[in-house]
RNA sequence: GCUGAAAUAGCUCAGUCGGUAGAGCACUUCACUCGUAAUGAAGGGGUCGUGGGUUCGAGUCCCAUUUUCAGCUCCA
């Protein structure tokens, strides 16, 4: 047979051999480092058996797959560790992740020092060395395997694997687990680990099931590199809008306000309100109106859109139906509001589309262990808004609202950052969806062929829809790797029936409207401490709380601050004057670690010559100017809603 | 909602065996009137998240509760 090597040479073998034979034969020291193998594009464990012609890679902890490899089997050998150190911990599943792995055991609560026994005893294991060794079992074999040794867990996962099945285990000296693989070859390959955290986890994913111990951990090919991902860890604990958003007094809670209910401080909420102001306008250029409905309505509402009867649990309730004779609710979202906004009056076909938009405050109890900081709180604000259109209307209508989100996006300089995601139904759990599967495999394919026009880059998702209808929904990650929508843009062909909207054709005849539910920017809460993170503090000026700073030598120069401050604000600059008796060092320092974009140094010389010294977050000393020159730079960059990307040279030194 | 951890001055944190509550920064006042990342001195500031309990005595031990954090689950 004939092998075809990443590098394009080419080996003849007589007889089947093993991938790990064959890294043998191409070097012993590719062998020593090889963690998996790639035949044809396909992962395979190293003990694979190639017999025909084929391409293959062998891969190493350099490689994606490789470290993936490298990572599950360092979470056998934290298994083996576990067993050893605590030996009534029943296995149960242990995968690679992103940034490492994880295994759960049905045990007590790990605490910190277990962690460190564990690793102790990983470091032994290690230094044993011992091989990985596949076999395999047919199912009964296997079933009776596992309960010989006592492992519920792994028997449960045998007997949902098909009858006739071949259950694959890899033994590793004493220890053997159920496992898929592939594996590295011997424990002693594993240089670089770290058992980072453990917390519950549910066994299968299902809280109706048993809370079992998860351990996480990471590893990496070599100690440098672990060291280097454990420094980056500690790094981004620095942007985290959470603590960052507070120190910089964006936003605080206040333990007798409530979980979920942030308070945005005079900074956060002059920021919010910047955008809010830019989105509002922006939506108006794009023919949108807007509405201001209430935030609360009857229970009655709540039963025609369905919530009372679905989503009672997700709702703040006012008042008790068996003692009120009215109950309200805090709404959760807007749809139905402005529902009744098209239904007041009669609508012909002429009117459509019809843009409604409106900056909407909702409610929703989530649970108490949901919320987090400004990304899932129980009351935000989203820029909301419903399209109702004509059928014929629908896709030119739904390309306009990705153009929106996109140009929002982009505007805020995070157009890079996100995923698109096409939200499908589960057609396996057809009775969470409303409509027939024609309808909804036509819709997504008209969803799909928008994003391709676009030349959107995107994935779908099956279960990830609306009740109603397929989505967009535009998802970023937060620090930690966490994903958050953003923006969502659904299409909805059901909801006018349930809410008996019509307009009238061309014949007279009464016609069910199409919906856009969308929003063009999202959560505003949200979308403040995704800037917090992405610009670490440092946000382009025009969303800046204070963009200029004027900070006097000493007092003698103040009535000349105090000057230009007021020139400044009269040309809608966010400007403020560090009046007290500090040093210039001082009062730089303190500016600079505000992270105002621009300070004006304003002494003897300036106030003789009309000038300001500018000093910017971006570029440094950049000379004296004059006040006017100044306010032009500042304005165009305002404006323009410029992103400056130079950075300080102070900035590169720290 | 579940599992675990935590809560001490505005912030970051120390507080030993259960024995009168501490630092730095910040704040206030005074002096200095300053030229590009920390001027000096003095001063004020605490029911140790909250409520119970054990004890002669609780920041410290126990219980409950609230909030925060990590993770799980959830997010029509």
């Amino acid at each position: 047979m004939k092998i075809t090597l990443k590098d394009g040479s080419v080996k003849e073998y007589a007889s089947a051999m093993s991938v790990y034979e064959i890294a043998q034969d191409i070097s012993e020291g590719l062998a020593r480092v090889a963690c998996c193998g790639e035949v044809d594009g396909k992962v395979v464990d190293l003990r694979d058996i190639v017999d025909k012609d084929c391409s293959l890679s062998i891969l190493t902890a350099n490689d994606k797959e490789g470290l993936k490899t490298l990572r599950h089997t360092t979470a056998h050998v934290l298994a083996e560790a576990v067993k050893r150190v605590f030996p009534d911990a029943k296995l149960t599943i242990g995968p690679s992740i992103d940034n490492g792995f994880y295994y759960d055991f049905d045990h007590a609560p790990f605490s910190r020092e277990d962690l460190d026994k564990l690793e102790a005893e990983m470091k032994k294991i290690i230094k044993e060395g011992a091989k990985l060794e596949r076999f395999t079992l047919p199912r009964e074999e296997a079933i009776k395997f596992m309960e010989e040794k006592n492992e519920p867990y792994k028997v449960e996962l045998i007997r949902d694997l098909p009858e006739d099945a071949v259950i694959s285990f890899y033994s590793q000296g004493d220890f053997v687990d159920l496992c898929a693989g592939p594996h590295l070859m011997s424990t002693k390959n594993i240089k670089a680990y770290k058992l980072t955290s453990s917390s519950g986890a549910y066994w299968r994913g299902n809280s109706d099931n048993a809370m079992l111990q998860r351990i996480y951990g990471t590893a990496f090919n070599k100690k440098e590199e672990l060291a280097e991902y454990l420094e980056y860890l500690e790094n981004i604990k620095l942007r985290d809008h959470n603590k960052l958003g507070r120190e910089m007094e964006l936003f605080t809670t206040v333990d007798v306000i409530g979980q979920g209910l942030p308070l945005l401080m005079p900074k956060g909420a002059k920021m919010i309100q910047t955008m809010q102001r830019w989105i509002e306008d922006e939506e108006e250029k794009r023919g949108y109106v807007r509405t201001k409905t209430p935030l609360m309505a009857k229970s009655d509402l709540y039963k025609i859109s369905g919530h009372w009867d679905h989503y009672k649990e997700g709702m703040f309730v006012l008042g008790d139906e068996e003692v009120d004779k009215e109950v309200f609710a805090l709404r959760p979202m807007t749809c139905p509001f402005q529902y009744y906004v098209y239904k007041a009056s009669q609508k012909s076909y002429r009117d459509l589309p019809i843009r409604y938009g409106e900056t909407s405050t909702l409610f929703r109890n989530e649970d108490s262990g949901e919320m987090h900081g400004l990304t899932r709180v129980r009351q935000f604000t989203i820029s909301e808004g419903h399209l109702i259109v004509r059928p014929d209307q629908m896709v030119e209508e739904f390309k306009g609202c990705l153009a929106l989100a996109k140009y929002c996006l982009d505007t805020l300089g995070v157009g890079e950052d996100v995923t698109y995601r096409l939200s499908k139904w589960d057609p396996n759990n057809k009775e969470k969806y409303i409509g027939t599967a024609e309808v909804w495999e036509e819709t997504q394919g008209h969803i799909r062929r928008v994003l391709q026009e676009l030349e959107i880059p995107f994935y779908e998702e099956e279960g990830e829809a609306a009740f109603y209808g397929p989505k967009v929904d535009i998802q970023a990650k937060n620090v930690y790797g966490k994903e958050d929508t953003m923006i969502t843009i659904q299409w909805d062909a059901i909801l006018a029936e349930q809410f008996d909207m019509y307009y009238i054709d061309q014949n007279g005849e009464k016609v069910r409207p199409y919906i856009i539910h969308r929003t063009s920017m999202g959560c505003y809460e949200r979308t403040l401490a995704w800037l917090i993170e992405k610009y670490a503090g440092k946000f382009p000026t025009w969303l800046c709380p204070e963009q200029v700073r004027v900070l006097p030598i000493s007092e003698k120069y103040e009535a000349y601050a105090v000057e230009v401050e007021k020139k400044l604000k009269e040309n809608g600059i966010l400007a403020t004057t560090d009046h007290r008796s500090e040093k210039i060092g001082f009062k730089i320092r303190e500016t600079r670690m505000a992270k105002v974009p621009y300070m004006l140094v304003v002494g003897q010389q300036e106030e003789e010559a009309g000038l300001v010294s500018v000093r910017s977050r971006f570029a440094g000393d950049e000379g004296q100017k004059t006040l006017d020159e100044f306010i032009d730079q500042i304005c165009k960059e305002i404006r323009t809603k410029e992103i400056r990307k130079e950075i300080a040279v102070e900035d590169q030194k720290k």
